[in-house]
RNA sequence: GGGCGGUUAGCUCAGCGGUAGAGCACACCCUUCACAUGGGUGGGGCCACAGGUUCAAAUCCUGUACCGCCCA
């Protein structure tokens, strides 16, 4: 007998254990076949948060659904190397130990944080389990195992000798605290509130004449080469091709004309500091100005200024700069501003510096022209479509990727320098020697480059690395390309893209036909749940308070395409109330000895209450195909909880419950194995969405006879096919009708305060034979529904005031309640049904009076009016009557 | 500045040409033999605004206003 409650606590880990142990989430234990989903790697230093939390349930949704369907489902999971995020860790560890990374040299530290991720690392691996994902452990992978390893490596020195990957010097984003460059992705944009300021410099040669320009970063005018005016600014036109002395510095800067600068603002010129700032480098090139780096590694002054700035920290040779040019009486005007600056897009704390060094770059704009074309054609599908637009967008503007990042975890880049800095890119250090020896006619000593390849360089192999390329591995062969990637939006450009680029790239074959976009989860206030905002929800202690299934279920349903999820922990308590649910529906069916004969077949029921369940159930099975066929997760679960609560739960259950504990024994017979029938195939739709509470179930209430069930666990059966069943027609109008009559009396009841316990008499009014036969038929569920003692039909009415009335499908039914009634409410509530018909009628008659809708509408619609009115003036007509009988 | 999305019941959101829906919250009734993590009943909406298309618009089009997000 199933206890009162389900508790997830007790169940979770037992059953994923069991999962695990038999093999259950391995690749290859449905013979279908194959279906394929790439887990995005979580960051082997991450701990679960809402977000992988959602992510993750759709994948498992989609996994179990169409393992279940007998595909020979592969769910591949893994964790990514992250390397800023992981070396920031291990560094501050050593911090603490009160030493560095430096003092320690590069093969201690990466050997010591390989030792932290053996020991910390992948603590997320055991928490995707408590959400009870079904993906194959025993394949799991790391960004930097040897065979992902040798997929990069293969891939840079492919592309390399392609010429899609070269070294270049221009501008970087710099990080000037982790000291390594990132990519144009990695900075965010911050607004802050600072200043603009408007310098006065001299112009060379005109005595008094100066020139005003604004600038947002006073410091980097140690570094300016240039003025920039807009060629048709009347106010500059005289100064073009004249110098201006940089004040603090000397230098003689021309003064150029370029559309860049725009006349509205500011003063209408601008220094340039072409190795400072993206624009200003443009310029730089296109007037031929001159490069001067005036910051080191760590974003302090360095040798190119005049000595007394040398050394001094960015900010503070900012206030040194501006204090100087008051002091000679060089600063205009102060305004207060307020513009974008650029941060680290980690930490949102540090201050990215434009920077000009060599780094490694991908030719992305190559590799991004068949990318486009595979989301243009079709081969690739973006759900929901329109973020396919913002595909193109960036996809169509791509800049160089650039890819080398001055860190020590992470892939070192496979490039070898001879003495004279010749480049070598090989597969290994022994292939580079040889190429050397080659090209020098001797052997040389070559030193390899320091840097790591970016983390998402590895990220964008992951889809086929995983499974084994470049070695043509069975898994690969019949896995790749997957099927469907599923992600947030906010890794479409870092992620989606990349891995279609090199997917095209080195497989010739798309990496996926689907890719699912979903929302973000914020709080309950709609508001980005961040750390420092306290707003965080932990999804392990939403499975601790309310289960694993729970938490899944409200993921679901909250999944609706292109909205974000608002998230809190009432709506998982709900669903919490949901398992709960079902769990006393099976209770209720266990205590009433509805097990499933072996011969069971849903064609042979005779009863109309269990036809109908069984059309019910049937539509329920198309709803949540069709819906997860569209990746419409949020209506796949409403369908189930609609399907469980409302229909099988509330009247089911219900109106067999007469049947349960009745004579008839045929009749028991047929109900209980009915009921146990739909419950079992509504275990099985629930699974892929609360896999826990169903799997419990399954084992509890069919596990004496699992093996002749089909054996083993519920994950691994086959998905209901109930939905090829046709719908009895006639049973499910017959049971809509029986529940409007139900609804009826209990409105009325209620409406007028007949006391729950009061048990009335029922009298229907005529002498239709199919009516009759059908109040015979659901006689005893009516009388226990309705709370009515005795039914009876009559020719006509009994005349009179102590009665109420109703009026089902044009039949009135009277209930005699002499004693209770209370006239003056009964006439109110009579008057509002009635009136509520006749606007109806109203607004029909509107329409059918509408000779253009008469004449251009379908007749279907027009059809439907006509018997809509009928019906609603029959209603009114007996409304009216009843009424007339309350004098 | 460019792009995308949103505006529907108190809250969170479905619906996206043909009778305005759900969950939660609220009010009232009920411890009736699965479940009070429950059952029953009910109140509550000019579907942001203005035009247009259509026999018919919450739904399609255009514009406006506010609110988000992304990219400069």
């Amino acid at each position: 007998m199933l206890d009162k409650t389900y508790s997830p606590q007790d169940v979770e880990a037992r059953l994923y254990k069991a999962w695990e142990a038999a093999g259950c989430f391995k690749h290859g234990v449905k013979a279908g076949k194959p279906y394929t989903i790439a887990l995005p790697p979580p960051n082997v230093t991450g701990s679960l948060h809402i977000g992988h939390a959602l992510n993750h349930t759709l994948q498992d949704v989609l996994i179990r659904w169409q393992r279940m369907r007998g595909r020979d489902a592969l769910w591949q999971p893994g964790t990514d190397h992250a390397g800023i995020a992981t070396q920031l860790i291990v560094e501050r560890q050593l911090a603490q130990q009160q030493t560095n990374r430096h003092q320690m040299g590069r093969e201690k530290f990466v050997e010591r944080i390989w030792q932290w991720k053996a020991e910390s690392g992948g603590m997320i691996t055991g928490q995707q389990r408590r959400l009870g994902e079904s993906c194959d452990w025993s394949r799991e992978r790391f960004t930097m195992d040897d065979g992902l390893s040798a997929a990069v490596r293969k891939v840079f020195v492919e592309l390399y000798r392609e010429g899609l990957i070269y070294k270049d010097k221009r501008l970087v984003n710099w990080d000037p605290k982790m000291q390594t460059a990132v990519s144009d992705l990695e900075v965010e944009s911050i607004e802050v509130k600072s200043h603009l300021w408007y310098f006065r410099y001299p112009v060379e040669g005109m005595a008094d004449t100066f020139i005003t320009v604004a600038t947002t970063r006073p410091e980097t005018m140690l570094g300016d080469t240039g003025i920039a005016v807009h060629p048709e600014d009347e106010r500059y036109r005289h100064l073009v091709g004249k110098f201006a002395i940089l004040p603090l510095v000397g230098r003689r800067i021309p003064i150029v004309a370029d559309e860049y600068s725009d006349p509205e603002k500011g003063s209408g010129a601008v220094k340039m500091t072409p190795a400072h700032d993206f624009n200003d480098f443009e310029v730089g090139k296109r007037h031929d100005l001159e490069m001067i780096n005036i910051f080191d590694r760590h974003a302090h002054l360095n040798e190119n200024v005049p000595e007394k700035y040398r050394g001094l920290e960015r900010f503070a040779a900012r206030k040194q700069v501006v204090a100087d040019l008051e002091e000679l009486g060089l600063v205009e005007k102060i305004e207060p501003n307020t513009h974008m600056v650029p941060h680290d897009e980690k930490s949102k704390t540090v201050v990215i510096e434009p920077y000009l060094t060599e780094q490694w770059y991908v030719n992305a704009a190559v590799l991004a022209k068949p990318a486009i074309e595979a989301v243009e054609q079709g081969d690739i599908q973006f759900v929901p479509k329109n973020w396919e637009k913002t595909y193109f967008e960036w996809m169509r503007n791509i800049q160089p990727w650039c890819i080398s990042r001055q860190l020590w975890w992470g892939h070192q880049i496979p490039a070898w320098y001879g003495p004279d800095g010749k480049v070598f890119v090989a597969y290994d250090e022994a292939e580079a020697q040889a190429e050397a020896h080659t090209h020098y006619g001797k052997a040389v000593t070559l030193t390899r480059d320091e840097d790591v390849l970016d983390t998402w360089f590895s990220s964008a192999l992951w889809p086929f690395s995983t499974l084994g390329w470049p070695e043509q591995t069975p898994v690969l062969k019949s896995h790749y390309p997957t099927d469907v990637l599923v992600t947030g939006f906010d890794i479409i450009f870092f992620w989606v893209a990349r891995m279609i680029m090199m997917g095209l790239h080195f497989t010739k074959k798309a990496p996926f036909h689907t890719v699912y976009i979903h929302a973000l989860v914020r709080d309950e206030k709609g508001q980005k749940m961040s750390k420092t905002k306290g707003n965080v929800l932990d999804p392990l202690v939403l499975i601790d308070k309310f289960g694993a299934d729970a938490l899944r279920f409200a993921l679901t349903i909250f999944a609706a395409q292109g909205r974000d999820v608002k998230m809190s922990e009432q709506r998982v308590e709900g669903y919490r109330n949901f398992a709960t649910k079902l769990w006393n529906a099976a209770r209720f069916a266990e205590m009433n000895g509805c097990a499933l004969p072996d011969d069971f077949s849903p064609k042979s029921v005779n009863g109309t209450v269990n036809k109908w369940i069984l059309g019910r159930l049937g539509q329920a099975v198309r709803d949540v195909d069709a819906a997860l066929e569209a990746y419409k997760f949020n209506e796949a679960a409403g369908a189930l909880y609609h399907f469980t609560w409302g229909t099988f739960c509330d009247w089911y259950l219900e109106l067999i419950k007469p049947a349960l504990t009745g004579e008839d024994e045929a009749q028991k017979a047929e109900t209980q194995a009915t009921c146990a029938y739909v419950l079992r195939q509504l275990i099985h739709l629930l699974h892929p969405f609360m896999p826990f509470v169903t799997e419990e179930l399954w084992e509890k209430l069919y596990g004496a006879q699992k093996e002749q069930a089909g054996g083993g666990f519920l994950m691994l059966r086959d998905w209901p096919t109930d939905g090829a069943r046709a719908e009895d027609k006639v049973a499910a109008a017959e049971i809509d009708w029986l529940i409007r009559l139900i609804d009826a009396v209990r409105a009325a009841r209620s409406a007028l305060n007949v006391p729950a316990g009061a048990k009335i008499a029922m009298q229907g009014v005529g002498d239709d034979p199919g009516l009759i036969r059908r109040l015979l038929r659901h006689n005893d569920p009516i009388k226990r529904l309705a709370r009515i003692e005795t039914i009876t039909m009559e020719q006509t009415a009994p005349a009179g005031s102590g009665c109420a009335r109703i009026v089902v499908d044009g039949t009135t039914f009277v209930l005699p309640l002499a004693n209770v009634i209370d006239i003056a409410k009964e006439k109110a509530r009579l008057a509002k049904e009635r009136d509520k018909a006749l606007t109806e009628i109203a607004k029909i008659d509107a329409k059918l009076g509408d000779a253009t809708f008469v004449s251009r509408a379908p007749e279907a619609v027009v059809e439907e009016q006509r018997e809509r009115r009928a019906a609603q003036t029959a209603m009114a007509e007996k409304l009216a009557e009843a009424l007339a009988q309350l004098g």
